[in-house]
DNA sequence: GGTGAAAATGTAAGCGCTTACATATTTTCA
DNA sequence: TGAAAATATGTAAGCGCTTACATTTTCACC
């Protein structure tokens, strides 16, 4: 609660120095175009000798919007989360938005009471991480008439507008080149997937790939561990305990796999000769990594750009806008090798 | 600016269903302790069946505050800003405030734009990278009382408060470490020094290690590049073309280091056979490159989290606290050999 | 039971802006 | 040249909350 030094000038104090009303002033600065161009000049003259900026409480009580967008992310400590919200940011700026932002770290009640903090703290606009969260929440929101975009996540007959790619069949496509290599003992080591609507999906598609190939998609071994690169290779450790056959293990993601790989050096396996692991988002470290991680490439940038420009138009136009699917690709690095 | 499909309920709303006048409303919600138990309960009952939630602009309006705290940094894809970021603002929530974040791309007139931005979004603190700014700006700061700190900076005499660390001690400290290694042809990558006193701290540090040796600190190479992998490995092959005795090459971030080491790797050139390489601030590919990279480790998620606490103090005793400095230390690594 | 102080609650005045509507001024065109 | 239309500006009513101050209720104590 700043104390004041000098009082800060009011729209009034504009309105009087220029002689003109404060109804003019607020237009000047609104829209500028409705006032002629002289009297504009007196009252942008008056505004800088004042040094006045609007005061945006009584702005956002009168004018029913903040021109604030929020985002709730797990942690921008995730690489994949920290580049796309800095591309949804940077497009918000641009069409003077400011992003408010807070951080669940992957917990569905933490994720709830950051959404309601938004929403109190006058975002107009929300974007969220996957589909999963409860209906209340979505009432909520609904109720707020806050209009929502899901990020990250993209699934045919959802019907949150959502900006995303398609994780099982990303996963799915990854899993038959796997299969294709000559691998028949898999294991994923993949996120939580309780409220984790990516993780579950890529497992998914592992799954179905295997089924495809005639391979039975119980014989999946599959640890979950959160995100980080010791439970990474504290997860591999244990893969290798439990399936010893194991031939490939693909991570949930990158960060995963990366620690994945760590521990196999560690434990005296060569990769890929010894065993092939596999990542997903490629992220900067999947391509320094020794050996190079082969991977899912996730235009994350444009996500979130493409993000910012949906969210503005459901501002704007108030209309639901078609749900985006973005292509991903498969890096083949030499992580990877045969069977 | 969300069309309302019901009617949102007001405080007067529940002041009416709970047969209370909207101050008791008010004190019920904001310092619930001056309102007998008996009013309290009948009041949150009709906010919960109503489904009240504060109107965010009038509260700012009337309170002149927002419970918001701003913070600039240059991107979050830079690693060491995404981590301090995080824990800035888990701290923040913990105290009851959100996040208002904007992003400079390291430069000053982008800077400046988002600060007015996120004061005029009602921020009621800042959060800065570094001192590097103008007169005017700080000036803009003090007139509007807006209480702010710098971080990931800390220097003797400055009148700012800040957290951060000694840049130029640290990378003293590891240059006299690389010249005790015996290189006396050192190069460095640094990141564009223009309104960057980290970067030019670091630079410094350099040069009076060198001149602490013995050694004339204008033999330093000096090349100066934007943030990125793809920069680190021309400016390394552009240092090699330059000075092709060069020994060590110290990087002014990981990020930086990390480019070079691949240039050299791709160069045919052996990490640290024949060549050396640190970097500075420790994040995680530094220990996952190969050869792991020789560098400074730095409290990223320590001074976000302090920062937050430091700022809440502001705001609260509306004192200006003690500039604090963060120790760092030198990882040795195998990517630091001798001459 | 009466008293005064303390505690609980109510009254109402803003906070600084936007905007519908009213009014004044300029432009257009027969 | 004058009336209608278009444009520019002014007036003033809120927006929904907090809080200083006023009023009422409670309660300890004699």
């Amino acid at each position: 609660m700043p104390t004041e030094e000098k009082p800060v000038p009011t729209l009034a104090d504009v309105a009087q120095r220029a002689n003109v009303s404060t109804a003019t002033v607020s237009r000047c600065l609104n829209s500028p175009d409705r006032v002629v161009g002289e009297t504009r000049e007196r009252v942008l003259k008056a505004v800088a000798e004042l040094g006045y900026a609007p005061n945006f409480g009584a702005r956002a009580l009168a004018a029913k919007h903040t021109n604030t967008v929020g985002a709730v992310i797990p942690t921008m400590e995730n690489a994949v989360f920290a580049r796309g919200i800095q591309a949804f940011q940077e497009e918000l700026v641009r069409h003077g938005k400011t992003l408010l932002i807070a951080s669940s770290a992957f917990q569905a009640s933490l994720e709830e009471e950051q959404v309601r903090a938004l929403v109190a703290r006058g975002a107009d606009a929300l974007l969220l991480i996957g589909y999963d969260r409860s209906d209340k929440l979505y009432d909520f929101l609904r109720q707020r008439s806050v209009p929502t975009l899901v990020a990250w996540s993209y699934e045919e007959n959802q019907d949150q507008p959502a900006i995303g790619f398609d994780n099982e069949n990303s996963m799915a496509e990854l899993a038959r080149m796997v299969i294709r290599a000559g691998h028949k003992n898999i294991a994923c080591i993949s996120a939580p997937a309780s409220s984790n609507d990516r993780a579950r999906a890529r497992v998914v598609g592992i799954r179905r790939a295997m089924r495809e190939a005639g391979l039975n998609p119980d014989d999946l071994t599959l640890i979950e561990t959160e995100y980080g690169i010791e439970n990474g290779e504290a997860a591999f450790r244990e893969t290798m305990a439990i399936a010893p056959d194991t031939t490939v293990v693909m991570g949930g993601n990158d960060v995963l796999a990366i620690g994945a790989l760590r521990a196999a050096k560690e434990m005296g396996l060569r990769v890929p000769e010894d065993i092939s692991i596999t990542g997903f988002d490629d992220i900067e470290i999947a391509m320094l990594a020794e050996p190079a991680l082969t991977t899912v490439h996730v235009p994350h940038r444009e996500m979130g750009r493409r993000a910012a420009g949906m969210l503005i138009q459901m501002l704007n136009q108030s209309d639901t806008p078609e749900s985006v699917k973005l292509p991903t690709d498969i890096r083949f690095r030499r992580s990877l090798g045969p069977a």
